[in-house]
DNA sequence: AAGTCCATACGGCAATGATTGCATGTGTGC
DNA sequence: GCACACATGCAATCATTGCCGTATGGACTT
């Protein structure tokens, strides 16, 4: 499906079920990249993946602006760095011409563990969309209609109703 | 002679000479440093060797320390130990338990210009210690001035007495 | 010989970058 | 409930850099 192309025949409605379906959706891959953080060996918290995300894609960051990125303080970084690196994920280089920066990169084990993230993740998404439900679906909003129930979470609209109604509710976990 | 014990016997006159004679014999001694210095193969200039003094007598001191040590603002330490660390005279390395600080130590090389330069200045001291009117003082005031005209630098008075009279005067060059 | 120009060193001040101590909030497991 | 680790921000601390000014010594010109 192409999705650069808004479909001209999909009324208003349609659009205000597209972002609850996109909301629902949101929570649900959130859910699945948490859930594949929880199956590797080594303990790496979201905060710390949110990290090491950025430096894959960014290369060597300074400390200043991978908080920045993060939007977080610089002590943050620091100190998340710090927990990083001994675990052997992120490396410190000092500037050589700015002696005050201290280059951050990933290590060879930091890369593996990204790449192997990114592999789980589409796997289980992969999954999501092999649904007969989604395989289903005749247009934008059904699909991501589908691809949020599939994924066990609930609506937007399902999911205030709870929220207003049982807020001592234990939030049941999304993904599988 | 024992220079910690003030000679009860010596009048108050002889002790504003006394003054006099250790001011003069102050010039000549910081010239016999400077001179010390000129006369090495690496160049190292007065503020440099003070700072490898401090490092030599204080062992691996932080940035800051050092500063205080010379009454001079940190970032004219980093800047001259910027120097003697291209001179390979000081290293640094970075704290181990607080990372914001650099230790500051003497290298080999620095620990052997400083024993050079005492040893050199030393043995002009002596020199000027074993002149005969030095040996034939009586007094601790006697003895001073004998070196501080050894030496080869006017008495306080007499350099007062110059500068008042001739201040375009060339500077006659102290020490030998 | 005197003057000019230039590179280097010295020095301070303000700004910048990283880090630390302290405090707080938030989960997680016992 | 309670200890423990993580995340987070704020203020303070440490080192460094850029910018500015001064001084000094050497080379080149007149």
């Amino acid at each position: 499906m192409d999705l650069s192309a808004h479909p001209p025949g999909v009324p208003a409605g349609a659009d205000a079920d597209l972002v609850d379906g996109l909301a629902a959706l949101s929570r649900a891959l959130v859910g699945i990249t948490a859930h594949t953080l929880a199956t590797l060996d080594v303990e790496v918290t979201l905060s710390q993946y949110r990290t090491i995300v950025v430096l894959a894609s960014r290369g060597p960051v300074r400390t200043v602006d991978l908080a920045a990125a993060l939007h977080v303080h610089p002590s943050t970084v620091t100190r998340t760095c710090d927990r990083l690196e001994r675990r052997g994920l992120v490396a410190r280089h000092q500037g050589a011409t700015d002696r005050r920066v201290s280059w951050l990169i990933l290590t060879e084990s930091g890369k593996s563990l990204v790449g192997e993230v990114m592999r789980r993740r589409t796997a289980q998404i992969r999954e999501l969309v092999r649904t007969p439900e989604a395989a289903a679906a005749r247009s934008l909003a059904e699909l991501v209609e589908a691809l949020a129930v599939a994924s066990g979470e609930p609506s937007e609209r399902q999911w205030w109703h709870r929220w207003e109604h049982c807020t001592d509710l234990t939030p049941t976990s999304a993904a599988g």
